[in-house]
RNA sequence: GCCCCUGUAGCUCAGUGGAUAGAGCACUGGCCUCCGGAGCCAGUGGCAAGGGUUCGAGUCCCUUCAGGGGUACCA
C-alpha cells in the first residue's frame, strides 16, 4: 500500500532544519476534514527551534517548497502546512490497489509467520454459555483473524474451565439432589439448576463447601467415581458449546483446557520450589508478591490441591515450549486483571524472559438493568436465546421486504448472528455493556445489518450493471465531494487494521466499517451509478466494487459474513 | 482501608496533545415517475467538578465527587 505521508515526508527533507525523513514523517498528521488537505504539517513544535511563529514557518515553507510530484497544492493555514494530493492520481492508484488486491486487500506480512497464541472463549464446563462468555469469544476470534491477516501464525486455544472446585460442588449437588435421567433429558440446564441449588444450600450449610472441596481433591487424586462423573458433565457441556460455536462459526486449534495440565502441575510446583519462590503461609503454598504491591499468588491450597494460577502458570510454560509464541494473548474479563498481573509476575520471577510476551486483554462486564449476571444465582441470559431472537427478527424483516430471497435461512442466520457480534464489538472492549433487547434487535443505524446491507447494495449494483469492472477507468470523472471522501476512507483501511492489531481492539474496525458504509450511502444517494455514460458508469462502479471489497474484508476480520443478497 | 477501570448530547458511544468535539438511538420535519427505505437530508442537544503542565488539554499530572470491579485457598 502506498503511503501518502511518506510522499510528503520525503519531499520535506532538507527544508526543515536537519530533520530526517523519519522525524518529519512522525510530525505529519491527517487533517480532521479532507477539504483542509490530505496531509498536514503542524508547525507549532518547529516554532521554538526555528525562532519563528508557526504561521510564518508554514507560510515560508509554502512559498519556498519546490513542486512535489502527486501534490497539487500546498497551503499555509493558521500554523499548519496543508498538502493537497492530485486527486486523479490518488484515486487511480488506490482503486487499482484495492481491485487487484481483492480479498487480500489490507493484509500485510508484519507477522512474517511468527506464532501467536490467543487464549479465548474458555467457558466453564457445567455452566451454560451466556451473554458474558460471548465477549471473550468474539473479541478473541476477531483478534485471531486480524493477526492472521497481518501474517501471523495463530493458535486459538479454548482453555476450557474443565477442572476445579466447581466440579466438587456439582458432584455434591448431583449426589444429593440429582437425577440421572433428568440430566440426560435436560442437559446443561439441569446441571445449571444443580449448581444454583448448591449455592443456595451452601449459604445455609457451610459443610457443603467442605464436601465439595473433598470431592475435588478426590478428582485430583484420580478417584474413579469422581472422574467418571466429571467426564460425563464435560461431555454434556461440550455438546452444548459446540452448538454455539457452530452458529458463530468460531473454531479453535486446541481445546486443551485446565484438566489437560493435571499431570504437569507437579513439575511447576517443584520448579517454583527449586527456584526458592514457594513459601508456606497459613498452611498454603504461595509465592509472596508483597514487594510488587500484589497479594500473594496461591499455588497450592492447604489441602494440597491446585488453583487457577497453578494451572495458568503450567499452561503458559507448556505453550511456550510447544508453540514458541512471540506473544500469548489472554482474552478475559477485566475482573481478572489482578490474577494475571500476579502470575505474570511469578513467571518473571521464575526467570523467564518471555514473561513480557504474556498479554492480558481485558474487557468490561455485561450487566442487565444494572445488575451483574451471575450463574450462581441463576441470573443469566443464554447466548443461544439471544442468537435465535436475532435470527428470528431478521427472518421477519426478510419476509416483509425480500420474500423471494434465495437461501433465506442461511442469510437470516448470517445477519442475525452478525448483528449480535457486531454489537458486541462496537465499543471499546474495556467499557461495560448494559444488555438491552431493544438495542440488540434494532437494526437501524450503526449496526451489523446496516453494514451488511450496504455491502449487499454494492453487490446488487455490480450485478445490475452486468459487467466486470474495467480496470482501465477514468478517475478524473469521479472527483465529487462524496466520491473523494469515500475514496479517502477506503484508503484508511490498512491503517485501521494495524491500529486494531496494535491496540488489540476490534472495535477500531467495527467503527471504521460504519464510517465507510455511511460514506458509501451518501455517495449512493447523491450520484447515479448506473448511468448511460459508459465511462462515468465504469469509474463509479470501480468505487462501488472497491467499497464492497473493503466492507467484506472488514466484516470477515470481525468474524461476520457479508452476504451478497439480503 | 488499599489497588484497578470508567465518567463526553435524554440514551448508547467515537474522538493518535493540535484546526469548528463527531456518530447512532430516541424525538421533530423533509426525501420514493430514482440503481434495494435495514437508506438519505435537516433540526434539537454535550467534555462530572476544581487545580496544574503546555504555544495548545476531552486527551497528560494532582485533588475531589460518582459508578463499577478486585483485594489468600472460586474461575
Amino acid at each position: 500500500m502506498f503511503d501518502i505521508k511518506n510522499i510528503v515526508a520525503e519531499s520535506l527533507v532538507g527544508h526543515i532544519g536537519d530533520l530526517n525523513k523519519q522525524q518529519i514523517y512522525e510530525m505529519l498528521e491527517c487533517p480532521p476534514n479532507y477539504e483542509m488537505g490530505d496531509v498536514a504539517l503542524p508547525c507549532f513544535k518547529l516554532s521554538k527551534v526555528m525562532r519563528q511563529s508557526p504561521d510564518n514557518i508554514a507560510k515560508n515553507l509554502a512559498e519556498k517548497l519546490p513542486a512535489i510530484t502527486s501534490v497539487d497544492k500546498i497551503e499555509a493555514v493558521s500554523g499548519y502546512l496543508n498538502f493537497f494530493l492530485n486527486k486523479k492520481e490518488f484515486t487511480e492508484k488506490l482503486l487499482n490497489t484495492v481491485l487487484r488486491g481483492g480479498e487480500k486487500f489490507g493484509s500485510a506480512n508484519i507477522g512474517n509467520g511468527k506464532s501467536i497464541v490467543i487464549d479465548f472463549s474458555a467457558p466453564n464446563i457445567a455452566k451454560p454459555f451466556h451473554i458474558g462468555h460471548l465477549r471473550s469469544t468474539v473479541i478473541g476470534n476477531s483478534l485471531y483473524k486480524i493477526h492472521r491477516f497481518m501474517g501471523y501464525e495463530c493458535i486459538g486455544v479454548n482453555h476450557l474451565g474443565d477442572w476445579g472446585t466447581q466440579f466438587g460442588k456439582l458432584i455434591v449437588a448431583y449426589k444429593k439432589w440429582g437425577d440421572k435421567s433428568k440430566i440426560e433429558k435436560g442437559q446443561i440446564k439441569e446441571l445449571m439448576d444443580l449448581y444454583v441449588k448448591f449455592h443456595e444450600e451452601a449459604e445455609k450449610d457451610s459443610e457443603l463447601d467442605e464436601e465439595a472441596r473433598n470431592w475435588f481433591t478426590r478428582m485430583e487424586n484420580g478417584d474413579e467415581e469422581a472422574l467418571s462423573l466429571w467426564k460425563w458433565f464435560k461431555e454434556i457441556s461440550l455438546n452444548e458449546f459446540q452448538k454455539v460455536y457452530d452458529l458463530l462459526e468460531v473454531t479453535f486449534d486446541s481445546y486443551a483446557g485446565e484438566s489437560f495440565y493435571n499431570n504437569m502441575m507437579k513439575a511447576t510446583v517443584e520448579e517454583l520450589e527449586e527456584k526458592g519462590l514457594l513459601i508456606e503461609s497459613e498452611n498454603a503454598q504461595i509465592v509472596d508478591l508483597e514487594e510488587y504491591g500484589y497479594p500473594p499468588c496461591i499455588i497450592l491450597k492447604k489441602d494440597g490441591s491446585s488453583l487457577y494460577a497453578t494451572r495458568d502458570l503450567t499452561a503458559a510454560i507448556y505453550r511456550k515450549k510447544k508453540y514458541n509464541f512471540e506473544k500469548c494473548i489472554y482474552v478475559t474479563g477485566a475482573a481478572q486483571t489482578l490474577h494475571f498481573n500476579q502470575w505474570f509476575k511469578v513467571i518473571e520471577l521464575m526467570g523467564y524472559k518471555w514473561s513480557k510476551d504474556l498479554i492480558h486483554v481485558p474487557f468490561g462486564l455485561v450487566s442487565i438493568q444494572g445488575e451483574k449476571l451471575s450463574t450462581r444465582k441463576g441470573k443469566v441470559i443464554l447466548l443461544e436465546d439471544i442468537l435465535s431472537e436475532a435470527i428470528k427478527k431478521t427472518t421477519e424483516i426478510i419476509e416483509a421486504k425480500n420474500p423471494d430471497l434465495a437461501d433465506k435461512e442461511e442469510v437470516a442466520r448470517q445477519i442475525g448472528v452478525g448483528a449480535v457480534v457486531f454489537g458486541d464489538l462496537s465499543n471499546n472492549r474495556i467499557k461495560d455493556i448494559s444488555f438491552s433487547w431493544e438495542e440488540l434487535l434494532n437494526f437501524d443505524g450503526e449496526t451489523g445489518p446496516y453494514v451488511q446491507y450496504s455491502h449487499a447494495r454494492t453487490c446488487s449494483l455490480l450485478s445490475k450493471a452486468n459487467r466486470e469492472v474495467d480496470l482501465d477507468f477514468r478517475c478524473e470523472l469521479v472527483n465529487s465531494k462524496e466520491e473523494y471522501k469515500l475514496v479517502k476512507t477506503i484508503y484508511d483501511f490498512p491503517g485501521k487494521i494495524a491500529d486494531a492489531m496494535n491496540e488489540l481492539e476490534p472495535s477500531v474496525i467495527t467503527r471504521y466499517l460504519v464510517d465507510l458504509a455511511q460514506d458509501f450511502n451518501r455517495f449512493y444517494h447523491e450520484h447515479s451509478i448506473l448511468v448511460d455514460d459508459n465511462e462515468l458508469k465504469n469509474a463509479r462502479l470501480a468505487i462501488v466494487k472497491a467499497t464492497g471489497i473493503v466492507l467484506s474484508n472488514g466484516l470477515s476480520l470481525l468474524g461476520i459474513h457479508a452476504p451478497e443478497r439480503v
